[in-house]
DNA sequence: CGAGTTTGACCGGCGC
DNA sequence: GCGCCGGTCAAACTCG
């Protein structure tokens, strides 16, 4: 009798800690995906917008607020030797400097320290496609490890075919039905906008971030945000644009918040 | 057994 | 010419 409800209630309470956890799994799946995909989008429409903010002063890289952010950030290098974009990717501490799946595969082929950065640089390329040259170094911020800076150099000759499609969003438990994420198919390749600059992209991912920052001493989200509001405001437009439907992405992001709520880390 | 990573050797550019 | 330094090669090694 009672043997049976307090079995029961126990094993409702597991089956409903197992359905948070599916839905916290499946809300991770997506923003993967999403954010996998933003940033491909991202990098080429990156290619042709940077000639038209070519020329702009070069801003330091400042600590940007923690949260959920993506911001630009071009560096004027001047040398227009070739087509190098730098991509300077914040990640949590143990992220890619292994090899990055960002729709491509990338094949490391060296790694040398070097002279003023305690952190070893990778040397990565493309092996997607034979004579792909395509190369890629990684390298890890000075202070900030969980900083990487990525540089890109030259063009893919292939398409981004990600051979296999790891993505099975059969499973569909939670309330939040067809969510599709209609991204634009951003500009057909074959049409590579040569950018003659390179670019750095510091895209601040968002993330219960264990940062070490001075929390209260100074606000950085002011100082960013003034330094940069222009781009920044650009590039959230654009962002929500891509994804074409900013509902799914606050629904998603209230969704993964309300998981995370529910099931606070220790 | 093959594809990919590790890691020391090697090489070319550059400053002295 | 020599040594430093960033970049690449390739043999050994690891993993599935
Ligand atoms: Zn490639």
């Amino acid at each position: 009798m009672d043997a049976h409800r307090s079995n029961k209630e126990k094993a409702e309470a597991l089956q409903e800690d197992l359905e948070c956890m599916r839905k916290e799994n499946e809300s991770l799946r997506f923003m993967l995906e999403v954010m996998t995909r933003k940033c491909n989008i991202i990098e080429s429409h990156l290619r042709q917008r940077n000639l038209e903010y070519m020329g702009i002063d070069l801003n330091h890289q400042f600590e940007a607020n923690k949260r959920a952010r993506t911001s630009i950030n071009e560096f004027s290098l001047a040398t227009n030797k070739s087509q190098t974009s730098q991509f300077l990717v914040r990640t949590n501490s143990k992220d890619s400097t292994l090899v990055v799946k960002d729709g491509y595969q990338w094949r490391k082929y060296g790694q040398k320290v070097t002279k003023d950065n305690p952190s070893p640089r990778a040397y990565f390329r493309c092996s997607m496609a034979p004579g792909c040259p395509v190369k890629k170094k990684v390298q890890r911020s000075k202070d900030d490890k969980s900083v990487l800076i990525a540089t890109y150099e030259g063009q893919h000759n292939h398409d981004s075919h990600d051979s296999h499609a790891h993505f099975s969003p059969s499973i569909n438990t939670s309330a939040k039905g067809a969510e599709h994420i209609n991204f634009v198919p951003a500009e057909s390749t074959p049409t590579f906008t040569p950018s003659p600059q390179p670019i750095t992209l510091d895209l601040t991912l968002s993330g219960s971030n264990n940062q070490e920052n001075s929390s209260g001493g100074l606000d950085g989200n002011s100082v960013s945000d003034r330094g940069f509001n222009g781009k920044y405001n650009k590039i959230e437009d654009f962002v929500a644009s891509l994804t074409k439907d900013k509902n799914f992405t606050v629904s998603l992001a209230a969704a993964v918040a309300r998981c995370v709520t529910n099931q606070p880390k220790p």
